[in-house]
DNA sequence: AGCACGCCGACT
DNA sequence: GTCGGCGTGCTC
C-alpha cells in the first residue's frame, strides 16, 4: 500500500507540501531527504511526516522522485527543533530546515563520511630504514590505531614515497577510514585551576544529565576557557559530546588551540570560513559521535549529535549570536531550548552578562557561577577618565594619552588603542558652500579612507573616489573632520617615528592570513602601538599589552539605541581586560568629552555589574526588553512610504484582535534609507508571551496576502536586539 | 523565492 | 513582425 509523505521545501512559504509515495508507510521515516518536482523545477526536501491515504485524498498530489537517504537522515530531536524553531520564529519551515544543514548536505551529497588513507604498523623487518622512514616509524608506534597520510604530512611533509617503500616491506599497512581532525601530537597540559574555577567545574559536573542553566560570570581573564576545559575533560572519559559557541570566526583558531593543548579530543569546527566539505564532514562525526567537541559559531547550534551532554556558549552577550537577516534567530535561545529538551546543562560564559541574561538569574531561573580572581594573580589595571576637549588638535589624540604613550613605549611595552571607527575622518566637507560627502543610497555620511583614496559608505558599501575639490561649488580645498583609525595610526606614526604602528581593522585584515599575521608580530611582544576597532577588544590575549587607550568613547553615550549604553558598558568592561594580562600591571585612559557623565562614575567605581543592575530596573521601569515580550515587523522597500503603508495594514489587522498585546507604530526607521530602500518597522509588545505568538500566527496569513507584500520586503523579528 | 504565463513598447 | 519589460499567480 502506497502512502502521502508530508515535506518541508525551501521555499518561503509557509506551509509543507504532501507527495504520494508507492513505498509503504514503513519504509519512510521522518528526517529522510527527497528529491521532488515542484512547479516546473526539482527540489530537495525532507519528510516531515508519513500519513496513510485517505479518500479525501486529491489526484493533484504529485509523485515522490526519489528517496536521497535510507535510513533517517536527521535524528528526530533535530526534526522537533528546527520544527519549534520555524514555529517560536514564525518562519518558513523549508527556509529553517536550510539554516540547520550544511550546504553539501542541503543540496544533496550522500549521506556519507569522507574516508582517508590511514597507516599502522605492521610487522618489523630486517632492512634499515632511512631518517624518513625512521621518523613515520616512530610516530606510528605512538599510534597503534594507525594515522591519517594527511597528519603524517603536516607533522614530516612529503612522505608519499617513504610510505610506498615501507609499505612494498610490509613494515606498514595502509587501510581507508573514516576522515578523523587531525590528531593532537603535543603532550596534553594538565591545567591548575583555582578554587573558584573547581567549585565551578564541580556544580556543573554535578547536574550533568538534567537541564540546568549556568551564567558563568567571570572577569575577563578569570580563566573561564580553563574552567570550560575541565569540564569537557571529565565528560570526554564518558564518551560524551560538547557543542560550544563562540562569537566570531576570529577567535577559533585561539580557542581551538587552547582545548587541544589541554585535551586528547576529537574537535571539529563549524563556521563559515571552514569549507563546504569540511563541514559536512565535521556534521557527520558529530551525528556519528566521531568528534568529541564541536566548536562552531551561531549556525553550529543546529550540528546533531549521537551523545549530547553539554552546550557551552562562550561570551553570550555578544549580539553576534542574533542573526539579522532571514530566519533571525538567537542561537542562545536556540540552545537553550536544544539543552532543555535534551535533558542537559547549559553554560553561559561572559564577563559582562547580557541584560536579558542576568534578569533570569534574578528571577533564580539559571544558576550563576562567579569567578572573581584573574589567573596567575594579575590584578585589574587603573582605569581613569579623561577629558578630550583638545583632542582634536592632535588629530584626536589629547596630550594625556600622548604622554601615557610615550611612558609605556619607553618602558618597551605594548599599547593598545580603541577607535570604533574604520576609514581616515566620517565627515568630508567644503568650507565654502557646506556641501558634504553623503551616500546616494543611504541616509548615511560618506567615510574618508585616505590609503585607498576613496569614500566609502560602510551601511552599503558604496565607494567613491576621494574628490579633490568640491563637486558643488569646485572649491579645491575640503576638509575632513571625526577621526577614524587611519588618522590615528597616521598621528601616531609621526608622534613615534620609531615605534611600529599596527592598525587592526576589517581594512587592514582583509587579505588572507593578515591577522593571523599581525596577531603573531603583536606576540612577539617588541614595543609597539596597535590601533583597532572593536574586533580587537574580543577575546584576544595581549600579554605585554600594558596601556590601553579608548579613543572617541562618547557616541554611544547620545545614541538613540537604547542598548546602546550596554553595549559601551561591555565593550569598556572587555577593553579593560586586555590591559596588563601577564606580569606586568596595567593602566586604563578612557578619553571622553563627557568626563563627568554619570555613566563613567558608575562603571569604574561600582564595576559592571552595578550598571547593567541599574540599566535593568530602568529598563523594567519603561517596559523595554529584557522586560516583556517583543515581536517587530520590519519593511522594506525601493519607493518611499511603501514599507510604511504595509505596515500601517498590518498594524490595522493586529487592532482587531490584541488585547492584551500592544501595538506601537509603525514607524520610519532611525536611518531610514539604507542601501536604497526605505524601511520601517512596527513593534508589538506583551506582558504574555502565549498571547503574542498568538495574534501573530492569526495574522500572518492575511498578511502574505496583502497586495502590497509582494512589493514591499517585509519580515518578522522575535526577540528583536535592535529596536530603532 | 523561482518560474511561467501574459499582455504592451522599440528593434533585427 | 519579434524580443523582452515586469505585473500576477502558483507551487502538493
Amino acid at each position: 500500500m502506497s502512502c502521502i509523505v508530508e515535506i518541508a521545501l525551501s521555499c518561503p512559504l509557509r506551509q509543507t507540501f504532501d507527495y504520494l509515495s508507492d513505498d509503504l508507510a514503513e519504509n519512510w521515516q521522518t528526517g529522510m531527504r527527497v528529491s521532488v518536482p515542484f512547479g516546473s523545477r526539482q527540489l530537495i526536501g525532507i519528510v516531515i511526516a508519513i500519513k496513510s491515504i485517505s479518500e479525501q485524498t486529491i489526484s493533484k498530489l504529485k509523485k515522490i522522485d526519489q528517496k536521497l537517504d535510507h535510513q533517517a537522515f536527521l535524528p528526530n530531536e533535530i526534526m522537533q527543533l528546527v520544527q519549534w524553531v520555524s514555529r517560536y520564529y514564525h518562519h518558513p519551515i523549508g527556509e529553517c530546515f536550510q539554516a540547520a544543514l550544511p550546504k553539501r548536505l542541503r543540496l544533496g551529497d550522500a549521506d556519507e563520511m569522507q574516508m582517508e588513507t590511514y597507516w599502522s604498523l605492521a610487522q618489523p623487518t630486517n632492512t634499515k630504514p632511512g631518517k624518513k622512514q625512521q621518523h613515520i616509524l616512530n610516530l606510528l608506534e605512538d599510534y597503534p590505531e594507525g594515522l591519517s597520510e594527511k597528519a603524517l604530512r603536516t607533522q614530516l611533509g612529503n612522505v608519499k614515497s617513504s610510505l610506498s617503500a615501507l609499505q612494498a616491506q610490509n613494515s606498514i599497512k595502509a587501510s581507508q577510514k573514516v576522515a578523523l581532525p587531525l590528531p593532537c601530537l603535543t603532550i596534553q597540559q594538565a591545567v591548575a585551576l583555582n578554587n573558584e574555577q573547581k567549585q565551578a567545574v564541580e556544580i556543573v559536573l554535578s547536574r550533568t544529565g538534567e537541564f540546568s542553566t549556568f551564567l558563568l560570570q567571570g572577569i575577563t581573564g578569570s580563566g573561564k576557557t580553563e574552567v570550560y576545559i575541565e569540564i569537557c575533560r571529565e565528560l570526554i572519559e564518558k564518551q560524551q559530546q560538547i557543542l560550544v559557541l563562540i562569537p566570531e570566526i576570529g577567535l577559533t583558531t585561539q580557542f581551538v588551540e587552547r582545548f587541544r593543548q589541554s585535551l586528547n579530543a576529537r574537535i571539529v569546527v563549524i563556521h563559515s570560513a571552514v569549507s563546504d566539505t569540511d563541514r559536512k564532514q565535521a556534521w557527520l562525526l558529530s551525528r556519528a559521535a566521531k568528534a568529541d567537541i564541536i566548536i562552531g559559531t551561531r549556525s553550529a547550534v543546529f550540528t546533531p549529535m549521537l551523545n549530547p551532554s553539554l552546550i557551552i556558549i562562550d561570551e553570550e552577550h555578544d549580539s553576534s549570536y542574533k542573526q539579522q537577516d532571514g530566519l533571525r534567530y538567537h542561537a542562545r535561545n536556540v540552545a537553550l531550548m536544544r539543552a532543555k529538551t535534551l535533558g542537559i546543562p547549559i553554560v553561559l560564559g561572559s564577563a559582562t552578562p547580557s541584560l536579558e541574561t542576568l534578569y533570569q538569574v534574578k528571577q533564580q531561573r539559571y544558576q550563576l557561577l562567579k569567578l572573581t580572581q584573574r589567573a596567575g594573580g594579575a590584578n585589574l589595571p587603573a582605569v581613569r577618565v579623561i577629558a578630550g576637549q583638545n583632542a582634536s588638535d592632535n588629530n584626536g589624540l589629547s596630550s594625556h594619552l600622548i604622554k601615557a604613550i610615550k611612558k609605556h613605549i619607553e618602558q618597551n611595552h605594548q599599547v593598545l588603542l580603541f577607535i570604533n571607527r574604520r576609514g581616515f575622518a566620517p565627515v568630508l566637507m567644503c568650507h565654502q558652500c557646506h556641501w558634504q560627502a553623503n551616500c546616494r543610497s543611504c541616509d548615511a555620511k560618506m567615510v574618508v579612507h585616505q590609503y585607498q583614496n576613496r569614500l566609502f559608505c560602510h551601511h552599503c558599501g558604496l565607494i567613491q573616489t576621494l574628490p579633490t575639490k568640491c563637486p558643488e561649488c569646485g572649491h579645491p580645498e575640503l576638509k575632513s573632520y571625526g577621526v577614524g583609525t587611519e588618522k590615528i595610526e597616521q598621528a601616531l606614526t609621526g608622534i613615534f617615528p620609531d615605534v611600529p604602528v599596527l592598525r587592526i581593522d576589517r581594512d587592514s585584515t582583509q587579505r588572507v592570513n593578515a591577522f593571523a599575521n599581525m596577531i603573531k608580530q603583536i606576540n612577539q611582544g617588541k614595543a609597539a602601538i596597535l590601533v583597532g576597532t572593536q574586533m580587537l577588544a574580543k577575546g584576544h590575549d595581549f600579554h605585554d599589552v600594558t596601556l590601553v587607550g579608548v579613543v572617541d568613547a562618547d557616541q554611544a553615550l547620545f545614541s538613540a539605541d537604547f542598548r546602546a549604553t550596554e553595549s559601551l558598558a561591555q565593550l569598556i568592561t572587555q577593553v579593560t581586560g586586555r590591559a596588563g594580562r601577564g606580569k606586568k600591571a596595567g593602566e586604563v585612559l578612557i578619553q571622553t568629552e563627557q568626563p563627568d557623565h554619570p555613566f563613567w562614575q558608575n562603571l569604574l567605581q561600582k564595576g559592571y555589574e552595578a550598571v547593567a543592575d541599574n540599566l535593568l530596573s530602568e529598563r523594567i521601569q519603561m517596559e523595554l526588553p529584557p522586560h516583556g515580550f517583543w515581536a517587530v515587523w520590519r519593511g522594506e522597500a525601493k519607493e518611499a512610504d511603501l514599507a510604511m503603508q504595509l505596515l500601517q495594514q498590518i498594524a490595522e489587522l493586529l487592532q482587531q484582535t490584541a488585547s492584551s498585546v500592544v501595538i506601537l507604530g509603525p514607524v520610519p526607521a532611525l536611518m531610514e534609507k539604507r542601501a536604497g530602500r526605505y524601511r520601517a518597522q512596527l513593534l508589538m509588545r506583551s506582558a504574555d508571551r502565549a498571547a503574542l505568538h498568538q495574534l501573530i500566527d492569526q495574522h500572518i496569513l492575511s498578511v502574505t496576502k496583502l497586495k502590497l507584500a509582494r512589493k514591499v520586503r517585509w519580515s518578522i523579528d522575535i526577540d528583536p536586539t535592535e529596536l530603532i
